[in-house]
DNA sequence: GTGGTCTAGACCACA
DNA sequence: GTGGTCTAGACCACA
């Protein structure tokens, strides 16, 4: 379930990967985050690894933390729908930007993602 | 013209720029390159750096050198569109896997690349 | 009427907003306090937690128990004045070691807090 | 030179220290910073303990990293200049805000600091 | 039991 | 040489 890259920190991954799944509803809203140790374990890494992924996730408000109860996932439904609208909008971008750059037109670009989809 | 960012190793960037401009043909095949230390100079980098870069170039195919003359662009436009596709089809499988794992369906992932194009 | 912060243990503001009320006279010295159990469903927290704070109020001798019958305020007026003189103190204190800490002299500190009074 | 208490993390005072610092003028706009290393040893801290204060400075914009090459103070002294009247800012409203709540008026509470001015 | 902090130490990429 | 990352492991406060 949990596969990680030589090219990014595994930290940042991590980061990626819980956000992602907030975004999706996975991890729904006001749900109980299982304990930093046991996603350490979950995906064999360090507890202070998964505990600096958690406190990008909370300066980002995806997360907060309850004192000695644990860590919860935002129940702010608004702010995970405008987070999830801005990692829509740069990954449109940035495949857009790559697409442009080796040369593809708008046409060109919508026709080869038809292929795929 | 040229501009980097702190989170990825300025020869990572330098390799992506100059093989999107090869695969855009900005830089026409069989073209020669500028000498290392101008184009150190250009991009206000270290030419170790870009010496680093082109390492990475030639060992794709894209770039050759011709010992004492200097640096060439392939001339083998086949491997060029090869490339070219390679550099889609990546850029495309992973701007879907992003937004299928944040929750779009194929459809509105269509819908929403349109709004940008 | 009650909030707390993430940053601090909850039973160190506690302790902190009983003392300045006591030290504001709006709990009169002389009188009873409302019962642990009551003032933790009050403000939400755990009696373990109210208790915690009682503690170190009556260390400071601000609060004392009498055995079965509940805890009072101190009706040493005296020693209140003094805590108060030391909260007013140390809050003080801390606030020009703070402005002196950015660069701000006695002079432009004095005329910046004017305009937030 | 370096002193800690131990009510509050050792990077959270890092970094208070290193933020008043830079307010004051103290550490230069565009200066170059200490390598972790050496701040550690002179604070008598882990590295990482240092690290970690530098990232929150970081992300609050009064240092930036240049890769391999060291970290440097901001030029940006608009940007120092906001978080001086910030900070100054905050700790006045909490002064007064202590000061009122054990009962001082707006005039005791500028006598009284007087006195200590 | 929970998260938070800190240390010692190792290893890596970059330039 | 510089910063960045990661680990193992210890210890603490809180509730």
């Amino acid at each position: 379930m949990w596969s990680f890259n030589a090219q990014q920190p595994i930290y940042c991954q991590l980061v990626e990967q819980f956000r992602h799944k907030i975004l999706a509803g996975e991890y729904e809203p006001g749900s109980k985050v299982a304990p930093v140790r046991e996603l350490a374990q979950e995906a064999q890494v360090n507890p202070n690894t998964v505990q600096r992924a958690f406190m990008e996730l909370e300066r980002e408000g995806l997360v907060f933390t309850q004192r000695t109860n644990g860590r919860y996932i935002t129940s702010d439904s608004e702010l995970i729908q405008q987070h999830r609208c801005n990692v829509a909008k740069q990954s449109i971008e940035e495949f857009i930007y790559t697409m442009k750059q080796i040369g593809f037109s708008s046409e060109q670009l919508a026709e080869e993602l038809k292929k795929y989809l």
